[in-house]
DNA sequence: TTGAAAGCGCTAACAA
DNA sequence: TTGTTAGCGCTTTCAA
């Protein structure tokens, strides 16, 4: 059942879901896109007001009139003007999502969990990625982008733009961010809950009996989550009582700085696991492993964090799978309650899903 | 340097690039959305028009006057409001990408790699997914959205979308297709070439002695590409006269289809090699191998396809890695020149680049 | 239930 | 070099 908006915004279009489509009727010397809510109102012997109100509005139409309206529409092949309705109604149904990096395999998730979700809750959206070309204030010319088109609402899934930076829009264009833990008081924020990642990581393997484990542990630079993620779990570790060795991986791009180093601790007999912060840290150690005839979990067990990465589950990490659909889901309800008027301010934290995997085993000997 | 055109673009907005921002200073009663261009006028004390001018106008504007709108605009905290712009210009700067699926990282590295080179060349760009919660013509609905906005050109980077849907408007959007092999006349297309990648491989696989090969095929449902590729690499062996297996795997869900099909042909002696058309499948095909005691490539060699997955170098798969980048920046000069209103169709080929890896090896024996 | 008319914020001739 | 003036395609009172 939908409610009276979405009904409202499914007949927007002409023909719009279930009837063959059929551009090639449209074809005139008159391209499609120059058809005009004039021309349709002419052709359908009505005025331009009633063709307006056919498609949105909430004023009653005689049945007769919308029918003539709707053939009318869909004989010229009509596009409505988005950008003339919004300009005139000064109110964008719109919404935008600010995208840091959909080269990221968890963004690009992210960008198609929450166009699914919005469309489901009868919203439309658009999203932006910022560009290196555009110089050194990039996030923001992104976000001007989204601003300029006057969205009626914004995700920002970006670390570095600064929440002060969004202050100005605030009470014009409701602001959800995702992704990264925010505490601003008048931004509402949908973020996923890396101490609980990490804590749920350590206490596995603490369980499995552990007694020595190295954590990689990132530096905050580059990745605060890594950052984070490895912190937290060295200290549960310990509050197990188990001993966590950190293994410095100060720079980002090396991605497999500290491998040697596992290796040695591994031939010391000081430990028996290994932690990284992300999948892809505990992928690039796969073939220091193999190089050194180890064997995971029977002689060294892995954990990595994300689950995101396709195909990651064919390897069988021990790891945690980040919320991503569930924080789209509601990053998309909570857009609509604000759209809907609704200001209470909340900060979610979104915990993940541990994987038990194959490469998390009791501690040898 | 910068062309005029851009120089102009990067006027558009004040305060571009290099100064800090300072978007509090913005703070009043009137937030910074409602800022019109009049208002700048007025503060500047000039006329709309020349407002107007100084942000896009290739008309002169004395110096002090640029002054003092730019001091206006940034005192205000004005953000030109791009929808009255398109609809008095009645033409759009704002470039289109619809994006099947960003969830595929193939799909999301495109979306950045579009972005970055659209702003090199000083345009813009959205990008919508088509949801399917839009129903059954899920496709079209994303498609009116971009239209409906009125962009300037598209990008179409799905393959569901038929090339006649797209005619009505091809004279009054240029459009370029992005991955899929096209041949229309009128829409420009810039693909990545599946049979020269499969025949990389064939060729690197027949070079390393093997004489027996298992090729999966999946069937041409689901995946158009990986059918194709199948195809030509078990036509490419087999003109270098190495025989050809096909092992079928006809579901697309059941990703790790066949798998015991190869371990038996290779048990058999039949085989010592194994092809896969992506590298997802040969991912899939690893725990297999490893539950077979077998290893890569001493006892078999494989080969993937795509090169696109993150971290999938660390792994180490022979594959050929799609020219996402290249596609990219194409697809951007040729948007230009569509633009600029260069109207000859080519439909280009981009060949991928073989990564040796360490999964082949030479033929057993 | 419908139509007429006044804008929305901006651009683009045309004058000055 | 700048201002004036019509619109762009649509929504939305206000009347009818």
């Amino acid at each position: 059942m939908q409610t009276p908006r979405s009904a409202a915004r499914a007949a927007k279009l002409p023909n719009p879901d279930d009837s063959t489509p059929s551009p090639d009727r449209t074809g005139s010397a008159m391209s499609a896109l120059s058809v005009t809510m004039a021309a349709v109102a002419a052709a359908a012997g009505v005025s331009r007001a009633t063709v307006s109100r056919v498609f949105h509005g909430t004023t009653p139409v005689a049945q007769s009139t919308r029918d003539a309206v709707y053939a009318a529409a869909e004989k010229l092949g009509y596009v409505p003007n988005v950008m003339a309705r919004v300009l005139a109604a000064r109110s964008s149904d719109i919404l935008g999502l600010l995208l840091r990096g959909p080269t990221n395999p968890a963004y690009g998730l992210l960008f198609g969990e929450l166009q699914e979700n919005v469309s489901r809750l009868g919203m439309q959206m658009v999203a932006v990625a910022p560009s290196r070309a555009e110089g050194a204030n990039f996030e923001r010319q992104a976000l001007n982008r989204l601003l300029g088109l006057r969205v009626g609402g914004m995700f920002v899934a970006t670390g570095v733009i600064h929440a002060e930076m969004l202050e100005p829009f605030l009470d014009k264009v409701p602001v959800v961010i995702i992704g990264r833990p925010e505490s601003h008081p008048r931004i509402y924020s949908v973020s996923y809950d890396e101490d609980s990642n990490a804590t749920q990581l350590a206490d596995a393997v603490a369980a499995h009996g552990h007694q020595g484990v190295a954590v990689v542990t990132s530096s905050g630079g580059n990745s605060a989550t890594e950052h984070r993620r490895a912190i937290t779990m060295a200290a549960r570790l310990r509050a197990h009582g188990v001993r966590a060795h950190p293994v410095a991986a100060p720079t980002f791009g090396l991605i497999d700085e500290g491998a040697q180093e596992i290796i040695a601790l591994h031939r010391a007999g000081h430990i028996t696991a290994a932690m990284f912060p992300s999948d892809l840290r505990a992928l690039a150690f796969m073939p220091y492993l193999r190089a050194a005839s180890l064997r995971t979990p029977e002689d060294l067990s892995l954990t990595g964090c994300d689950g995101i990465l396709p195909g990651i589950d064919l390897i069988g990490f021990a790891t945690v799978r980040i919320p991503v659909e569930q924080a789209a889901q509601r990053a998309a309800e909570v857009m609509k309650t604000l759209l809907d008027g609704q200001t209470e301010i909340k900060h979610e934290l979104l915990p993940g899903t541990f994987l038990p995997g194959r490469t998390l085993g009791p501690a040898p000997r």
